[in-house]
DNA sequence: ATGGTAGCCGTGCTA
């Protein structure tokens, strides 16, 4: 079972790499984030074509996340809980059954939080608070669960070609590292971290001052694992070419593959 | 080096 997460910046823009690449890769479900369409809009037919059933939760002109599967949806949630006030499309949840009982996944788009001397970072802080009272609450289920998405966050020093460039950015406040912390802390698994402390692993680069040539990149993109999920990690990969591709996302798919 | 690029949608906002 390979589950993806891919920032997609756009997928009407870009649709044609989406397509390449799920027939390349082959991935049975997909988090998409930053599909910056409204659910009308949002390219489903070439994508069911390719024998994916799609869900969204996209909104007009920027955010929005969805869903890619393989396996039918038994459930589909839209939204993190905890604010009723909160109309950014940012959470989607989907429930698939397998072989071996109910798998649960989530996209998820957390909020940049920049400039940190802003509501925009107070903001990010309570998304993460809401998002880890939604953690616990379900990782009470004892169930295959896979956090997915871009998080906005830089976990630890070795995620940054310089870290010291990104003191005051929002994706590296002591704040923000710590609520990441804090979704491990719970039980929850960095399947990339978990594999491989090495350094140097990436899945953001900007488009800006040659970022990409430079390899000056970040790695900000996680899929974390509850235990019962975290016990069937089999295999990880950065799905690091597609930034060489002609108009690529600033972000690449990062795939686990879970066993049965 | 306080710029630079990209998408969406409309001539600004978000990242």
């Amino acid at each position: 079972m390979k589950i993806a997460t891919w920032n997609i910046n756009g997928v009407k823009a870009r649709i044609d790499n989406l397509l390449h690449w799920l027939r390349e890769a082959e991935p049975d479900i997909v988090c998409l984030q930053e599909i910056k369409s409204v659910d009308e809009q949002f390219p489903r037919e070439p994508i069911e074509s390719l024998g994916y059933h799609v869900e969204t939760s996209g909104q007009k002109g920027f955010n929005g996340v969805a869903i890619l599967s393989k396996l039918r949806f038994d459930e589909v949630t839209r939204g993190l809980p905890g604010n009723d006030a909160d109309e950014q499309a940012r959470f989607i949840e989907g429930v698939f059954s397998t072989k071996t009982g109910a798998l649960r996944v989530v996209s998820l788009y957390l909020p940049n939080g920049n400039p940190v001397a802003s509501e925009k970072f107070a903001y990010k802080l309570g998304w993460m608070e809401r998002l880890e009272g939604w953690t616990r609450a379900r990782l009470a289920l004892e169930e295959p669960l896979v956090l997915a998405g871009d998080y906005n966050i830089i976990p630890e020093p070795a995620d940054a070609k310089n870290a010291d460039a990104w003191l005051d950015d929002a994706l590296y406040q002591p704040e923000s590292r710590q609520a990441f912390r804090r979704l491990t802390n719970l039980g929850m698994t960095d399947a990339l971290r978990s594999v491989s402390d090495q350094p140097g692993v990436y899945t953001f680069w900007d488009y800006q001052a040659g970022a990409w040539q430079k390899n000056n990149g970040i790695r900000i993109d996680h899929l974390m694992l509850s235990p019962e999920a975290a016990d069937r990690l089999s295999s990880t990969s950065v799905q690091k070419h597609t930034r060489a591709w002609e108009k690529p996302s600033d972000h690449v798919p990062v795939v686990v593959e879970l066993a049965a």
